[in-house]
DNA sequence: CTGTTAGCGCATTCAC
DNA sequence: GTGAATGCGCTAACAG
């Protein structure tokens, strides 16, 4: 069976190409019978409709680009079956590249699927992303772009969690359980959720007893376990023994965890830990995690929303959508208690 | 910028249409000056290459298609990423698709990949996948299938674990611990991989002092950490209380870990767990978590290798290549000692 | 070595 | 209601 056509099909119904067109297309101008007799012949022949040439001709591809850092981090994964799930609702076929936060690599990636032809772009930047570049390669297209989790431009829509609120949330628990000091550890330096989050922290301690430096927060790693444990060990090796340790995200925490007891020192016990994100895994370690969950579910089905808008009509201004973050409070945090 | 083609490019560089497709493909006997000037042309103008316009005409995409079933389980992300990596490096996009271990699901992302014509798909099948019905879909474009990591025909090519080998060698340690019994638990109860893990314990521990009876493993779950706390609550509540627990996988693991503790029972300790994947997160447990590494790494560069090798040559008979399972003893099993 | 030509499979327009 | 003709942007084959 190779390369049945619609032609092939429209002869064999006894129809003409166009009919057959129609047809797929679900015209209701068409007789049951011969649409009937049309879909029979495309069973028996085999046929498979060619997206290739339809788009070609319509000048749509009904694909669509997913660029991510790394779905190792369950968070991204989550954030990434959910794109899946709204692209193929809507319609379109997803094509991925995993930057690995590497900002050659997603050069390379935006430059495939601007040649693939894809209709619109979810970026979740790699680290140290400029508009420049990103523009050059996605302007001789006019193809929409739409920064996912992490922003470098105020151009292009945005959507992510509210990182500000997120860090302030938190901040006002940890401050309420009489620590003394804390500090941020890990992610990558030049990404807005960081500087947000250490904006939030900021502002959330601040009136309060709780000393915050984010210079003292200056551990920046890549955002995976690796990154905690050694984000972790530069902090302690500088004589510095915080009350609370913030971890960029719940993947960077959980290095923290192991980095903490290679030292003898019990988390929640010996120095309270809290995290970002709230992946699934948070309240299933011991002890259970305290962390602000960001929804990547909810920021998802937001961004899919807003690029097929934007596919619609490329006329609207740039738009910002932030979701909603929440605390979960749990024992890494509740159970620690000041040293007196 | 809108629609600049290699008509405009080599109009604008003063040389023919064929001249500048060559130049394109990096023909080398284009004259320095030309090349130079149509790719100034192209630069200038914006040119973007159209790959479908190209595919259609060479009747061959360069894409791919990844069908996994759900990545937030990392050691399906880790098997993800190399596909894509290793199908970028061999100029090919990937399509992907996750199924969610639906088969109904799987059989539209199959349909879609077919009319985006593309060259292979990389299928990790969903739970009760059977032939026919893939063969249905797929046969029409005759694109080949490759299987990953679980299998359901003799008939594709299949790249995974050896299992059954991974299999023995748990089970070799465990009962080299002096546990009386073991069970596994979790894992989806129709795919190979159970089917060969299971296998490969019964053969492991026979001989041995252990009680392994494979129909007490019945506690078939989805392979994630919901599952492992349901299906260890399952097993616990039937008053079996085993001297080694041992996960379909470390995602099960994690929810096993849990429950247990929900039950004051310390895994490492009370019971001893083990498990499949050896996934990162495994040795930064507490108590570290034994597991036999399955490296989703190898899998995936020998999966791509094969899918390109049968692309090339599709008269090849079906192959399958299992990769070498390691052992990772940790503390949950090596700490425990056997009630007296 | 360069230029011209004819499709790839479909959607769409216009006569009929 | 149906059928023929045109072109999306590229590749490949062939003539100059």
């Amino acid at each position: 069976m190779n390369k049945v056509t619609l032609n092939d099909v429209s002869r064999a119904a006894g129809v003409s190409r166009s009919t057959a067109s129609l047809v797929l297309r679900g015209s209701s101008r068409i007789p049951e019978a011969t649409s009937d007799r049309v879909r029979l012949a495309m069973a028996e022949l085999g046929y498979v409709y060619n997206r290739h040439a339809a788009n070609m001709r319509r000048s749509q591809s009904m694909t669509l680009g997913l660029i991510v850092t790394d779905i190792r981090n369950p968070y991204f994964a989550g954030l990434t079956m959910t794109i899946e799930e709204a692209a193929h609702e809507a319609g379109y076929t997803l094509l991925v590249g995993y930057s690995r936060d590497d900002v050659e690599r997603q050069a390379l990636q935006l430059e495939t699927m601007v040649q693939q032809q894809v209709d619109g772009i979810f970026l979740l930047p790699a680290e140290g992303t400029e508009l420049a570049p990103v523009c050059q390669i996605v302007d001789r297209s006019s193809v929409p772009v739409l920064q996912l989790a992490r922003y470098f431009s105020e151009e292009m829509d945005y959507v992510g969690p509210d990182n500000i609120l997120a860090g302030q949330r938190l901040a006002r628990h940890v401050s309420s359980l009489g620590a003394a000091s804390a500090v941020l550890i890990g992610g990558p330096e030049y990404s807005s959720a960081r500087t947000e989050r250490i904006k939030g922290l900021e502002t959330g301690f601040a009136g309060s007893s709780v000393a915050f430096d984010a210079s003292l927060s200056a551990a920046t790693t890549t955002n995976n376990a690796a990154g905690g444990s050694e984000g972790v060990a530069r902090v302690l090796d500088q004589g510095i023994w915080p009350d609370c340790i913030i971890a960029y995200s719940d993947a960077v925490a959980l290095g923290i965890y192991a980095e903490l007891r290679r030292r003898n020192l019990e988390p929640g016990r010996d120095v309270s830990v809290a995290s970002f994100d709230d992946i699934a895994m948070a309240e299933l370690l011991l002890p259970p995690l305290t962390s602000v969950a960001t929804y990547p579910e909810l920021i998802a089905r937001k961004a899919a929303e807003m690029l097929l808008n934007r596919i619609r009509d490329s006329s609207l201004d740039p738009q910002r959508s932030l979701i909603e973050p929440a605390l979960k409070i749990r024992a890494s945090t509740a159970q620690w208690r000041p040293r007196t």
